[in-house]
DNA sequence: GATGAATGAGATTTCATTCAT
DNA sequence: GATGAATGAAATCTCATTCAT
């Protein structure tokens, strides 16, 4: 029914983006985001077949660019090393480059509601498919261990991730997400242990 | 004002975590909640300040009972890396325990509303120094490297668990929490690369 | 935020006399306003801010041409003696042509909610206004007493009708009100004391 | 059933004259005025059958007691022209005196509610009866003219000294309500126009 | 007589969504 | 396609009143 496109459909998705952000999803009321990009509220509904498909919508476009980008970036390198820290990268770059976005991923995207949580997984399934590859390329490539199960690595990559972000949006605003990068990664491939001498 | 002690504030407190782990935070209505706990809607608001403040000290409540036990715990344990795996052991087995209260935590909680955030991150708070003392110990007794920031690996461990449970409420139900313990502890210790022979 | 204009906004004014006079301002709840203008409840709110302001808006909407007409009706007469007549005799004849508003003005809006009273109060203002402007013409002409103190005239002349109006909405309500007028101007004019021969 | 005598009966009285005439009727829960009298909410409905009866009973306590010092006060003197001053005099010192008393009766007691209206009435028709015997008993003295209904003059008096204090205890707390009392009373007995040379 | 914890009915208001223009 | 006025369902919270102690 809603058409998923067009010059309209984009700045709608762009003002969901900077309404909820401020506002909280619950207090992005329609009529505001309408507002927002300069609509009317009836026009939402051409594009969008509830409130929630905006949120979905926004997650798939927004979180659907950043995995195509990220795996265009991570192609080019062969290390599952270098895989890795370039996913690390992209992830905390990315989001330090658009905080409403941060906004709206780490916090807003969490609600409760069912329908929401569902569309939103399923994006979220292709980032995670994403992580298991750089860690089955690090078997193969005989650098990361046989025995780490990849359900757990992943979780570890995709949680630790997560967590540093929604720190930021939360806490750490001041912080230097980027500066993170590093160290996340070191203490992925070397764990916390001191090295045997 | 409200009374926050009672026989009736503990079953009010049981009854909303029940009532919102099933229907969510949303359409857990506060008449639902009153209804469960045997008690009349107003009774709620003898006891709680507004629904905002049922979620918020049925966390407080739980997670706080929660690190207390947690920091019993691992005090007998001298060993930071013994420490590190209880740690991950009570934070897994805990909300296996419990897995209405765990969805509560996991997902309604992660509302958006600022309020809430708060009273949350409050209690969180707490949780997250008790990960950083392990931290400090295992740099003291010089198992973990010293040039580990603590916030990175705080955000590793704590990032890492909520992931675990997370995905263990939204998509795996079935699995067992806590046959991920070793796994994770190892994964922390060692990191990812293969050991040098 | 609310248009006050329109064919509903007219509607809902009618529709709220109505309501208001017959079952009170606490016992006429917005939805029965709704119903008796033929609009949904949320219309309402499209054309005021909350109950309060349908109250305020209906006082100064009737009030407010109430008070124009009455402006109107003196202008043309010359003597202040007629003019204080005829201002007697358009507060009493319009009340008694609409009981329910006479309801409305003297029972329910004296409600004790501070915001009415302030609303309320704006517009009363105004016919005081208009009575003072009465005594000073009188004054002017030489036919009432310069040494009154327009204050207490015009206390004198609002009090006395509104106690009038009020008696008649209260335990008289099938006497003539307007059949008060003359004894009325008669005693504002000539007081109590018996002329000296 | 209420039983209405005793010291905790005058401590309720007083307490709510307080309590109603900072918060107004409706936000003067009956646990404030029990928390301001110093008992508990349910010993209120041993000397009150509900909130409704609060507020009659301290009006009937108040103005009672007014009517009955009002007349003892009157009684002695002989001429109507004196007694109609003293009338006012003892209401504008009476209400000067006690600013939450003067509160109560000229704004809290015009709630809508018709039980209210009917309890408050039932003492108000006292004070107008006393007005009513000044006025007859001037007539009777040939001082007040013998044409003039006596209903009309009531309303004057009643409606002026009514709308004086209001506008005191709205608007004009600063001013001296009983200066008003000899200008009142000159109104009244003289009427506006010039005196005939 | 006094207490005060518990009750539960009830109404305003919001806002996603529709649909006639 | 676009509009935006109208809809109406639905839920939190208050507070007068009760009654077991």
């Amino acid at each position: 029914m809603a058409k998923k496109t067009g010059e309209k459909y984009q700045s709608i998705i762009e003002a969901a983006v900077k309404v909820i952000a401020r506002y909280g999803y619950h207090q992005a009321q329609v009529s505001k985001i309408a507002k927002e990009a300069s609509v009317a509220d009836g026009t939402i509904y051409l594009y969008f077949d509830n409130k929630d498909d905006i949120l979905i919508s926004l997650f798939k476009e927004k979180v659907g660019t950043f995995i195509n980008t990220a795996r265009a970036r991570i192609a080019p390198l062969e290390k599952a090393e270098d895989r890795l820290r370039e996913l690390i990268y992209m992830h905390l770059w990315q989001m330090s480059q658009d905080r409403d976005l941060a906004i709206v991923t780490q916090i807003e995207t969490r609600q409760a509601n069912p329908n929401l949580r569902a569309g939103i997984y399923e994006v979220l399934k292709h980032y995670l498919d994403l992580i298991d590859e750089v860690i089955f390329l690090g078997k193969e490539q005989g650098v990361f261990r046989p025995d780490i199960e990849h359900r757990v690595a992943r979780k570890m990559i995709f949680g630790t991730l997560d967590e540093a972000v929604t720190s930021w949006v939360m806490n750490e605003r001041n912080q230097n997400l980027v500066s993170l990068v590093d160290p996340i990664h070191n203490l992925f491939i070397n764990g916390l242990k001191v090295a045997k001498q």
